[in-house]
DNA sequence: GAATTGACGGGGC
DNA sequence: AGCCCCGCCAATT
């Protein structure tokens, strides 16, 4: 079996991605980045791989998306479940990160589950400039 | 155990 | 904005 300070780092990767509410999207970096411990983005992505059937069906899997706002899956219907839940895309077909980025977990949940929040954003200002 | 691959990001140009 | 290169971490071969 595999060893039991990774099982736990995939967990707790799973655990904040769930804490991402319908509507809205995250990095695969900011999840990195909330959870610690060593990973990076592409660690994100293998836990997020690794999710077996049932368990896709409790974590909102399609909540994290790459820095660009880019769907990086294709072809699994990503797109669609954002867009059920409200997300809006632009014409490139990247989600509007200045409106729909989760700006991370609260302090006092962040503290209470061993995880960091993220560093203020001030680049969503320009939330109401796009039509494209 | 080395090399390769991939649901990634940052920085430079 | 785009494009390219490099570092990063985990899984697989």
């Amino acid at each position: 079996m595999e060893h039991a300070a990774t099982f736990a780092l995939y967990e707790k990767i799973f655990l904040v991605v769930e804490q991402i509410p319908a509507g809205m999207v995250s990095t695969y970096g900011d999840v990195a980045a909330v959870v610690g411990g060593g990973g990076d983005g592409r660690t994100v992505g293998a836990a997020l791989g690794a999710l077996s059937r049932e368990r896709a069906a409790v974590v909102p899997w399609q909540r994290v998306i790459n820095r660009e706002g880019v769907i990086s899956t294709g072809g699994m219907g990503q797109r669609t479940l954002l867009e059920a839940e409200g997300v809006a895309f632009d014409a490139q077909g990247r989600a509007i990160l200045a409106r729909h980025r989760w700006p991370g977990p609260a302090p006092e949940w962040a503290a209470d589950n061993g995880c960091h929040t993220l560093p203020e954003r001030e680049e969503g200002e320009q939330l109401s400039l796009d039509l494209a």
